[in-house]
DNA sequence: CGCGAGATTGACTCGGGTCAATAGTAGTGG
DNA sequence: CCACTACTATTGACCCGAGTCAATCTCGCG
């Protein structure tokens, strides 16, 4: 029933794990290219780029490790190579939004940027490793790497977009769409990385999905329920499969039925 | 009664309208010190840029009129020299969500970095003046002038982290709380701007607020009439005097009242 | 003057928040 | 190894807030 090891080693060699399985606390570290390539951009852009060049420590994080704190000093922004995270948003009562849950090849810490400490909050959710990027150096060294600045700000302008397009569609929408949007979105994510697109095991609990999409957790598990008595999805816990991608993908939609008589419409209509 | 003049000229004298008040489609243009005030960098970080050097056009836009739609080809930032907007994000089926409601000093369009064309839509609300900055000038002058480039990216990340902020805050508040959430930074707006912000005129309409908060145009209605009643602001039409700001304040929070019994509560607390 | 867009207000309905009880799971320590 | 505990998830019952539909009002503009 395991969907995917969520700790799975990237595909490349520069893991260090002891006989255990443990995570070492060595710092290892990635060129420009490294992180270019983990960034996403595409192979012509990344070729130009000289393979000396600075290189950035690698950190690694247990899980529920706070990665910064609310109102931390602003030094580095973060690229992730392995594990999942959450990104955290606070307001001054304390109760708690989260923006992202950033993955493989996301980007955190860039919302220091303006004011020159962290305004979020990073928690690991499984153990992971980030790759650390002092903001400084990326200022001063870019003399030489400009290619880099640019791809982190192209970068950081793709992650605030997608989490903007995220959270501000999705809020028109009722919950069960919000969440079959949300599996949706994660099932890309994950396909993107390689992994499978159809057996998700979600790292993050039902508070965390009600915090990001603005539900509480019963209705997260409600809607879950209602998709999986749709067959739509089967889900067990933290395991997640999805059955049929395509409804998964209608259901996003306000259901734009004509709806004009007493039908109870509603979740029951893929029943 | 009316609060302020939202055309009202910016403080220098640049400006240029016609014997008839009618703005005129003249080009006028900044300098990097001109962005960088506008942007609202402090005097010792201006001060060390060169006077000379890149210029950059103004453009006017008549209200209503479309700066860039979405899914066109990104070329340009632009920074509101003076007038109101409003940044529209769309999703397949149609419907909008208002991502901001830029003004003086407020940066567009950087939402088609990632992807070399607009995710959104930026609409003129009132008669507005920008300056464009071509992006790839950006890039090429920034050789020469770093600075530019670096405050452009921080004024970027400022603008999407408060936008984020904003949005994804007030998401688990009641619709008067949202609204009165909106008036206060609204409000602060205004007043960085050398405005009152007591009296304001809102730019936009009741549903711009509804799809800005995710709420529907009658329910904002209700919010903004509930506010009067209790006697915290004055309405009549978009014209908004606030009495009571601290008692505004107060109102964001999900009033943490005991409330056990069955007293009515709610929005009457206040009147 | 009359038209139409925007705003206000009311009545009704229902989705989702709240409270509460229960069950499943993992981690801890004797 | 198992029992105890704490956390997470599921499900039900209830109720309130906001969406929906609709009528009316106001204002600005041709």
């Amino acid at each position: 029933m395991h969907a995917i090891k969520l700790e799975d080693a990237p595909s490349d060699s520069l893991n260090n794990v002891d006989p255990l399985g443990r995570l070492q606390q060595v710092k290892l570290s990635s060129s420009v290219r490294d992180l270019g390539k983990l960034l996403g951009f595409s192979h012509s852009k990344i070729r130009e780029i000289n393979e000396l060049g600075p290189q950035f420590h690698h950190r690694r994080f247990k899980t529920d490790e706070r990665i910064y704190r609310l109102g931390q000093s602003f030094e580095s922004l973060y690229v992730v190579r392995f594990g999942f995270l959450k990104t955290v948003l606070r307001n001054s009562e304390g109760d708690e939004r989260v923006l992202s849950f950033p993955m493989k090849g996301n980007l955190l810490g860039f919302d220091g940027i303006c004011d020159n400490r962290y305004g979020t909050e990073s928690i690991a959710l499984t153990d992971c490793e980030l790759i650390v990027v002092p903001f400084k150096k990326l200022l001063t060294t870019a003399q030489s790497y400009r290619e880099l600045e640019q791809m982190m700000y192209v970068a950081i302008s793709r992650e605030l977009t997608e989490a903007h397009t995220g959270i501000s569609l999705s809020s028109s929408l009722k919950s069960e769409a919000r969440v079959a949007h949300f599996l949706e979105s994660l099932a890309k994510r994950y396909a993107a990385l390689g992994y499978s697109s159809k057996e998700i095991l979600l790292p993050m609990t039902r508070r965390d999905i009600g915090c990001h999409l603005g539900l509480t957790l019963e209705t997260v598990s409600r809607a879950l329920s209602a998709l999986a008595a749709a067959g739509i999805i089967a889900v067990h816990r933290k395991n997640i499969q999805i059955l049929k991608p395509e409804l998964l993908h209608l259901f996003k939609t306000p259901l734009a039925l004509p709806q004009r008589n007493n039908q109870p419409a509603g979740s029951l209509v893929f029943a």
